[in-house]
DNA sequence: CAGCTGACAGATTTCAATATCTGTCATTCC
DNA sequence: GGAATGACAGATATTGAAATCTGTCAGCTG
């Protein structure tokens, strides 16, 4: 990290800390040593941040933002059926998720440590990601498509459904050859069940 | 644990073992620990299990056979429709979890542990639930209520689709308000799936 | 002689002294 | 005067020496 002389902002101190995260790992990611690679003092750190979890949080936050940025695209992608956008969304969570665990297996797992410990940011993170299934839901009910008496309910037992293929506790499995035909058979499944009958 | 002159047993040592960790947690349970409550040499035990880890899995077994006893029962109910069947068997499942979970969490916790390090004995304890659910859903697809192309393929998918509600590792949330109406709600969607076409 | 013992080597764990870190704040600097 | 510093107290982590554990095996015992 340059310790250059510009302005010690918020997101130099994110971009900083994650840079520390990834070469010492979370457990030896001090707060120091976040304040030594920008060349302040860590005194510095605490202007921006009010503890060590603030800031492990915020950098949380940062990336699961990244990693899900084109995500909520495929939520109102009108040229697909709602049916089309529930598989190419669980699709994409889990090509993102299992991309992210395959290139950098250290990274995601630092990350998966930070993301246990910041169960306030997981839970936003959480909610946002089961709001934009209960409108893909909420449209399939309203195409005349799905079945569905609570939308949100639906988009939260989705979610719970496909926990094995987008929470990190599982990451390792991910690697398995078949697991993308296990998604698959488990998404099948949930489809035919939202489906109104015929 | 009695220092009795029975004979020494691969159950006694089961037993008593199963006893060390409950008093110990599995970080400190050693072999001694069970060699000096039986009143025996650890070279005793040895004479019965080759290491301590076909020790750990010995006792890991014992237990998940004990803790789903009852739930094998269920599978060839006559007096339920095939989609009873798997309610009732979900229900059971998730039930002997979280009373084990609740009602002594530091033995859970123990457990936990243990099949976690113990692989081999954790996969065969799934294939025989696995198993036990493929024969549900070919029930029903003989009973000509269900749609399955590849009934294990299905109880695989139906499996992970309620991890969240079997692995321990979602322990902590069994005991949170409405997570049996989460079940549900995923079962619902589940059976629905499995359903013929009206 | 089948079953058990206990001493042993190497690996792992414990424990207590030492070093580092977190979070605060009076003081310094621009 | 707003931003940054660095010394400080209490909490946490590291370290290395001592204790314990795992797995083996030659020999004892009933």
């Amino acid at each position: 990290m340059p310790p250059t002389s510009e302005t010690l902002t918020a997101e130099r101190i994110l971009a900083t800390t994650e840079e520390v995260l990834r070469r010492h790992g979370p457990a030896k990611a001090t707060v120091v040593d976040v304040a030594r690679a920008l060349g302040v003092s860590h005194g510095s750190v605490y202007r921006h941040f009010r503890t060590k979890a603030e800031l492990r949080g915020a950098v949380t936050k940062r990336w699961l933002d990244r990693m899900f940025e084109s995500l909520s695209g495929v939520v109102d992608a009108e040229d697909l059926d709602p049916e089309a956008r529930l598989r190419a969304w669980f699709e994409g969570l889990f090509a993102a998720k299992r991309r992210k665990a395959g290139d950098d297996p250290e990274l995601f797992a630092t990350f998966s440590v930070l993301a246990a410990e910041s169960g306030g940011v997981v839970g936003e993170h959480i909610a946002d990601l089961t709001g934009q299934l209960t409108r893909i839901v909420q449209a399939g009910v309203d195409a005349g498509s799905f079945t569905a008496a609570d939308p949100a309910t639906t988009a939260r037992a989705l979610f719970h459904a496909t926990a094995r293929f987008h929470d990190p506790g599982y990451a390792r499995e991910w690697e398995r050859p078949g697991v993308e035909g296990e998604l698959e058979a488990v998404v099948d499944l949930l489809v035919r069940g939202l489906r109104v009958r015929g």
